[in-house]
DNA sequence: TGTAGATTGTGACATTTTTCACAATCTTCG
DNA sequence: CGAAGATTGTGAAAAATGTCACAATCTACA
């Protein structure tokens, strides 16, 4: 399982299992808080199967999801590079079971492995670069422009069709693009009517090009 | 010079020279484009004198301002981690001048310095979080939080004050926080009505704390 | 398989924010 | 100094978005 994770893939089948065989393996039921904003935890966690969703939340409960993550995504790592608290909550949004690797093991491996740092870094360099998009996506474009390019992000090819398979409540698109729930459902709702998507349960095909200037 | 910068402060005396010596130094003069979004250069630049913007564009030229930086602060590490194009243009506000390290040229220094990497990896890890903090302002507060909070941020203590002296427009202000020049108008007549800011010219003064809820 | 709980659709209204249009100041620099 | 250009203040109206309140479906799981 682990060779299949990119930032690992490097490593030797007896270093992954050094390294598998020093983490702890946990699985968390569905809706579980993982990692708290604020908190001064600092392990790092892959999943193994499962779904987790990536929050920032306001005093009054109202959340922003910044990222859904998948099998073979990882996340807690900035705890690793210093001390600050935790930047944002994790919560699982199915039964999920995750390899938890401590801020110790994970240096240890970082020194006999330098590659994994720069797989690292690189993830971080990504991660930034998203973040910032998110940001000129949240200041620049209106609510239908945040919502038709949350969904090319989350599509993936499948057969020819861009696809979204993960099954989103209407509340987590209005959560991922800061808007409400209600304005979500309209503009979905317009969105299939003009025939750019398509539904079927909570599958969603994106049947042509999003409106232009959207 | 360099010796200030919190990045190169663990270099000698002699390195530092070998550093600058390899590097250019240039002036630029006010409203120069130094880094554009989307092209692939790759240099480093570290600001000895003057004052910049880093800034998202749209397609109609509307701009979010994500960072105002200031002499000793750098930019375009991110160049150096990956080969992605830059995500993110810089623009002086005032005439400034940068010592220019290649990634070439930094990447030899990094060989015999990996403390240099450590900073600059801490100092990603503080732009993914206040990036983070963008986003979570933008998605959750209105406009009158949204400009507190980067009041607040914006501000140094200055013989017990709070006090904001990099000299911003209404305008600079709109785009930091993703709105329209008349609201931050209005917003910021509101805090000098209500005996939270004091400007004079353009120097803003935070005279109590903000009102709550902001 | 039923049913409780979650999710969605939608109209009517309330609020927030933008846009437009000027007049009034400031600032800069020749 | 003085004029051109930038910046600011403000009202009125338009546009975008949020809120509320239900009814209508879905969905999960006992």
């Amino acid at each position: 399982m682990l060779q299949n994770i990119p930032l690992f893939s490097m490593l030797e089948q007896k270093e992954l299992d050094a390294l598998s065989s020093h983490a702890v393996t946990k699985t968390y039921p569905k809706n579980s808080v993982i990692i708290n904003e604020g908190d001064r935890t600092d392990s790092m966690y892959v999943i193994m199967s499962g779904r987790v969703k990536i929050v920032l939340t306001d005093e009054d409960q109202k959340e922003v999801i910044i990222d859904i993550q998948h099998p073979g995504d990882y996340f807690g790592e900035l705890a690793l590079l210093d001390e600050a608290p935790r930047s944002a909550s994790v919560k699982t949004m199915e039964n999920s079971t995750f390899l938890i690797i401590s801020k110790h093991q994970l240096q240890k491996c970082l020194r006999e492995h330098p590659e994994i740092g720069i797989g690292l870094i690189r993830g971080l360099a990504q991660r930034l670069r998203a973040t910032t998009g998110n940001v000129k996506s949240l200041a620049l474009l209106d609510v239908y422009g945040r919502i038709a390019r949350t969904l090319l992000q989350l599509a993936n090819e499948e057969d020819g069709r861009q696809v979204i398979s993960d099954k989103l409540t209407h509340q987590d698109l209005a959560n991922m693009v800061g808007a409400s729930r209600e304005m979500v459902s309209r503009i979905m709702k317009d969105l299939a009517d003009g025939g750019y998507i398509k539904t079927e349960g909570k599958k969603i095909t994106i049947k042509e090009k999003l409106p232009p200037g959207w």
